[in-house]
DNA sequence: TACAACGAAATTGTATACCAAAACTTGGAG
DNA sequence: CTCCAAGTTTTGGTATACAATTTCGTTGTA
């Protein structure tokens, strides 16, 4: 598998912005890239277009492409979006769900728990996102599949303010536990409801919400 | 707003995607592309790479850029979420909606049933794609707003399936009538369950499912 | 100081020419 | 007919040039 190199500045770019190393408006230069990554203005330009039509930059014709952060209003909204997406999944997958699907997702559950225990966040985020994708996978909806994983992704830098909250990463395992026994009984209905309140950031106050938002985003 | 070259080619080339000029596999030929335009290669490059972005067309390296048409599971797939997405904005919808929203939306399906007696059904995709816009709109997310109207254009050619079945569209009609009803009663649980049954395509029997879809793909 | 106008510098968007690499085509040879 | 090799085509990318704008800095003025 070869891939091409405007198709890596592409992906790297992805990772650089959702891991938060480009953040809030970050403009994009175009000759600063190419050097960069070694390469001419061409396949950068390529990967520019592609990064804003997936939503992650903005590009203002002749002034440039810009990170895009989303706003907060749209941040609530997208994760308004990532419930329900998240909700149908478990709801198909508590339907087609085979028993070993269900042992992986109990091993990377237990291994969520060693890292909640260890304190060890980044392990966590990595886990549960493999945990959160097997669950897309088990939908059998791949359409499903692949716009939950965008979406999911496009929120990480972001989902850490689901965990700001005292006692939320406690209340977060408790959740995910919830939902693999609903799912080992069947319970369509126990793991969508209990996914949902897992998901949502509604509850969390709003004024942490703001806080925490502009600790991440700069503030300015 | 004076939009660039590239963005009028990308935009072009998706609207002769939808409407099926350029479909089921269709090389988009670089130079044949420029001269068709009028432009030099390196535009009709970008455009390219964000019709594959957005899903429109594939691109495979060092062999070229073709349209892709999804397959039939995918297709299936592809309205699962789409009738997840609308129930979600009706369901918003009807907690939001002012009663100037509601009467527009009545306009608009008078509008569409003038089209059914006069069985335009050109008139008819078109009032029924702003009937749906609007309802995007008046769920009040932005971000749903934005992405239930993307995979609504992407399923375009495909909606007339649903409207192959007889009696379909007078059933859609009539499921119409029953949304806005609700909508102005504020019963979201009818209105969503409503407009679940009228996105769904599951309840067509396969075979005319298939026969349709291989109609529609020039079948080969 | 504040500010408006003007011009220089920088950046984007496109054109053009060119080339390497990979894929496709074609024309036998067996 | 199948297989293989040479030639052709197409893509991915470099380098360069240049028009269209935008941005920035400076100057002149109130």
């Amino acid at each position: 598998m070869d891939r091409l190199p405007s198709a890596k500045i592409r992906d790297s770019l992805e990772q650089r912005i959702v891991e938060g190393e480009l953040g809030n408006g970050k403009r994009l230069d175009e000759t600063e890239l190419s050097s960069f990554y070694g390469v001419s203005r061409t396949p950068v330009r390529e990967a520019l277009q592609r990064l804003a039509e997936s939503g992650l930059a903005d590009h203002l014709p002749r002034r440039g492409t810009f990170v895009r952060s989303p706003s907060l209003s749209q941040l609530v909204e997208m994760f308004e979006v990532m419930a329900e997406l998240e909700c149908m999944a478990i709801r198909l997958a508590a339907r087609r769900a085979t028993a070993n699907d269900i042992d992986a997702l109990e091993k990377d559950n237990e291994t969520c728990r060693a890292a909640v225990a260890a304190n060890d966040t980044k392990k966590y985020y990595e886990v549960n996102a493999r945990l959160h994708g097997r669950i897309y996978q088990m939908s059998g909806n791949s359409f499903l599949a692949i716009e939950a994983r965008r979406l999911h992704d496009r929120l990480r830098p972001f989902r850490r303010l689901q965990l700001r909250v005292r006692g939320r990463m406690e209340e977060s395992m408790a959740e995910h536990d919830i939902i693999l026994a609903a799912l080992r009984d069947g319970d369509a209905d126990l793991a969508m409801e209990t996914m949902k309140k897992h998901i949502t950031i509604v509850g969390v106050r709003f004024n942490d919400l703001v806080s925490s938002f502009n600790q991440i985003m700069g503030d300015e």
